[in-house]
DNA sequence: ATCGCTATCCCCATTTCTTGGTATAGCGTC
DNA sequence: GACGCTATACCAAGAAATGGGGATAGCGAT
């Protein structure tokens, strides 16, 4: 039941095309499930200009005021948690993730004076493009709904990746660009290997490893394979995951 | 209710220790959920190539042994998709994420007929730290249970949380660090610049540039700069906004 | 004041990449 | 069958990266 209403709140985020929008939408969703309040952050790596962030709240003005003016956020012991869970997780549990010090908590406790109480943050990660965070708060004097919290994560996740379709960086994927071959080649140098340890792996000459190499650059209309490597990256034709898990595979 | 069931399930998944308890406790969860085969993959972020790796699932032998046997792994859209995705994606939506090749589509295919239909699969990152994934799936003939998918995404985080602490990857690893003018050599370099455009950039000379790049290697421990720069870039020293903001900033 | 450490800078020999060519064979389409 | 596309393979010259040396200056700790 409860997840059908974060479904039914989650699927109206795709239709959203303003930040102004969605920080609406968020704002109506975070209260139907009991919470106070709501923060949204998206760090971008991918933006034109400065503009690589996005953040939509609705928290006190006070407290959003204090955040940024003693630049908080560079001591906020919730954005160091961030780096260390996969999921969810809600304020007092922090500790269990990273040390607190007196600076941390005495934070917290700003917070609460500026009626921020307990919360529920979503940290996400995309390698390389993208970190984001949702948050769900509560008043001091209000516990969190810990019924919801499920179903605020499914919420926070989409609206994230909404956010992220918004900020501009999910564009329509263009068509492969590479053949197989072309691929192939490039992610074993892509994993350190150079043309002549490529073409033993693959059992072809080495002039035949760069003359694919030569062709994927002339598709991707650069110079090195550097920036070969990273347009294919950023274009999702190779991967993090394709590439480190060999690290190391045949030393040196 | 059925977030009832999964946080029961998942609440069991803090008490356990071992990796083969996981997978029990795992492969029991996913099957009252209704899929057919779990698969939980956990890679840490390190050089040392110590048991950094965790690879939990109950696909079919034959499948597992394609899998590993052809090197499928360098070829497998799923995890070139979870660079791509802050939340769950069912396989069917994969193409909305990243290109498609001939051979990805292959490569599905092949999984079929190895009993693996269609799949959940849920990524998540810890910059410098560990990147996991955890995938549902069903045999050819079945469909996804697309309403246990908000639940299988909780449980998921949940098993990879749990399987972040068996592993003993949580510790904090000291990610290599920088300095300015090393960070400054690299970015030049993913951009796509030479040593000798980079040292007239920065106003110094080639050699110092290649020193710079050369310590940065020594420092994340790789012997070449395709290395170098996806590893800056996976602990988010780096980013593809960094790199791409300057395409064609100073022609050749 | 000396030690250890780091950031910065430079030279050079060797290996590797990049770019310009050429060529054959297969495969599907029109 | 001609055409376009791809994968494969090779050659050669020049540019660039890599790994081996050193060297200087600053900074904090003993």
């Amino acid at each position: 039941m409860r997840v059908r209403i974060a479904q039914e709140l989650g699927a109206s985020l795709f239709e959203i095309e303003t930040a102004n929008e969605l920080k609406d939408a968020l704002k109506l969703a975070s209260q139907r499930m009991g919470f106070d309040h709501f923060a949204l952050s998206l760090e971008a790596r991918t933006s034109d200009d400065a503009d690589t962030q996005m953040l939509l709240h609705d928290y006190p003005a006070e407290w959003a005021k204090v955040y940024t003016k003693f630049d908080l956020a560079g001591r906020d012991p919730v954005r160091r948690a961030c780096d260390k869970a996969f999921g969810g997780f809600t304020w007092e549990r922090i500790d269990q993730l990273i040390p607190m010090t007196r600076g941390d908590r005495q934070m917290l406790a700003v917070g609460r004076e500026c009626g921020i109480g307990d919360g529920f943050t979503i940290p996400r990660h995309l390698p390389g493009m993208a970190r984001g965070t949702f948050t769900f708060a509560v008043a001091p004097d209000r516990r969190l709904p810990h019924r919801w919290l499920v179903a605020a994560e499914f919420l926070g996740t989409l609206a994230l990746t909404s956010a992220l379709k918004i900020s501009g960086m999910a564009r329509p994927v263009a068509l492969p660009r590479l053949s197989d071959r072309q691929r192939e080649c490039l992610l074993w140098v892509a994993r350190g290997k150079t043309a002549a340890e490529t073409a033993i792996i693959l059992g072809i000459s080495a002039e035949t490893v760069n003359q694919h190499l030569k062709m994927a650059r002339e598709r991707y209309e650069v110079h090195c394979s550097q920036s070969l490597i990273l347009a294919a990256m950023f274009d999702g034709l190779i991967g993090f995951g394709d590439v480190f898990k060999w690290q190391g595979y045949v030393s040196r």
